[in-house]
DNA sequence: TCAAAAATTAGCACTTGGTACTAATATCAG
DNA sequence: CTGATATTAGTACCAAGTGCTAATTTTTGA
């Protein structure tokens, strides 16, 4: 049986939602209805073609790459940064965070947020963490909302090592704090 | 003037990747040469043509967007478990899992293969990290195959907490180790 | 029930940004 | 000056469309 008009444009726009590289021809033979009306439907809906589509996304990306390339490689959005001194980053957690058993959001999580937050504040092409002691304060659960802070606490030029201390904290109380000493290629300000 | 062949190759590399969106025309103009010139340098250099790239930089953010931190319950592949008493698991580490610059893999991965081993060899509904300490003693790169071992080294019952030392290696040599306390809500046994 | 309205299908010319291929020129180096 | 290399030109063809007209089918309302 086909799909009322009403219904096809629903799913149509639902599947180029979700797969935005379908052609027309694909689509027309999973409805079951022929190209034009495809091509129709899409004019009603304002969707522009496929090529505008990836274009798009693309453009999206791109844009994203080149001002988040470092904060690309960041779990949680970082809000606030001074190289060297001090960072902040906020990480929503979701359902896919926590243990479906107990509602308590993996560590693993807050460790990501919390590495790469102390990977970013270091002024260098390349910071990799060497050691780190963690306390896992309080459980955070789905809804929360963690926001880490990272200050850098000292250094070791000749042994090029950065050391932070990381606190995360939800709503004011302290649920993850770490000690991080990380290494790094070059020292402040080289290039 | 016009460049030689090989600096308008570098450049024309280098223009593309700065912006993927340009076409033949725009690069000819840009270069002074004809777009049958521009064709043949993207030949040589086999750099595909505009809707290719563009395909590609969308279809890479689509699957960055999907996979960009571990989703999943479980880091790394469990392939023995003794509850209670040791754990294995192996973790594949790919192009997604390493910072593009240095190919260096971020710690915050094999932090979750070793977290997830430690919550997993404990035999019990829930079990939390509480606190940890860690080292990263070599780095690791897209195509190695980490293996987690979990030894739990001793248990606490009045405070439910268990004991755990963590090693990870790369074709027998050591990458990452760490000492895990972890908490539990019930005691061995117990139902 | 039957005609008008709405929806669908078909067909054609044209567009972009190419590929693949052949052939003619231009330029440079020994 | 000649042969190799580089560049340009031109043709046919492709995918995935747009824009347009026209025909056919389906639905609906009086």
């Amino acid at each position: 049986m086909k799909y009322s008009k009403k219904e096809r444009q629903k799913l149509l726009q639902q599947t180029i939602i979700d797969n935005p590289f379908v052609t027309d021809e694909q689509l027309a033979s999973q409805f079951n209805v022929s190209v034009q009306t495809i091509r129709l439907d899409r004019m009603e809906l304002s969707i522009p073609e496929l090529r505008e589509r990836i274009k798009g996304v693309a453009a999206h990306n791109f844009e994203n790459d080149v001002k988040s390339l470092p904060i690309d490689e960041v779990i949680g959005d970082i809000i606030d940064i001074e190289l060297d001194e001090r960072a902040l980053s906020i990480f929503d957690v979701k359902e896919e965070h926590v243990f479906q058993r107990n509602g308590i959001a993996r560590g693993h999580h807050l460790f990501a947020q919390a590495n790469s937050l102390a990977v970013a504040v270091i002024d260098d092409d390349l910071a990799l963490t060497v050691h780190s002691e963690i306390h896992f304060v309080k459980p955070v659960r789905a809804g929360d909302r963690v926001i880490s802070k990272a200050l850098v606490t000292g250094k070791d030029d000749s042994k090029s090592r950065t050391f932070i201390e990381l606190t995360s904290t939800v709503e004011n109380e302290v649920v993850f704090a770490g000690k991080f000493e990380m290494y790094r290629t070059k020292g402040k300000g080289e290039k």
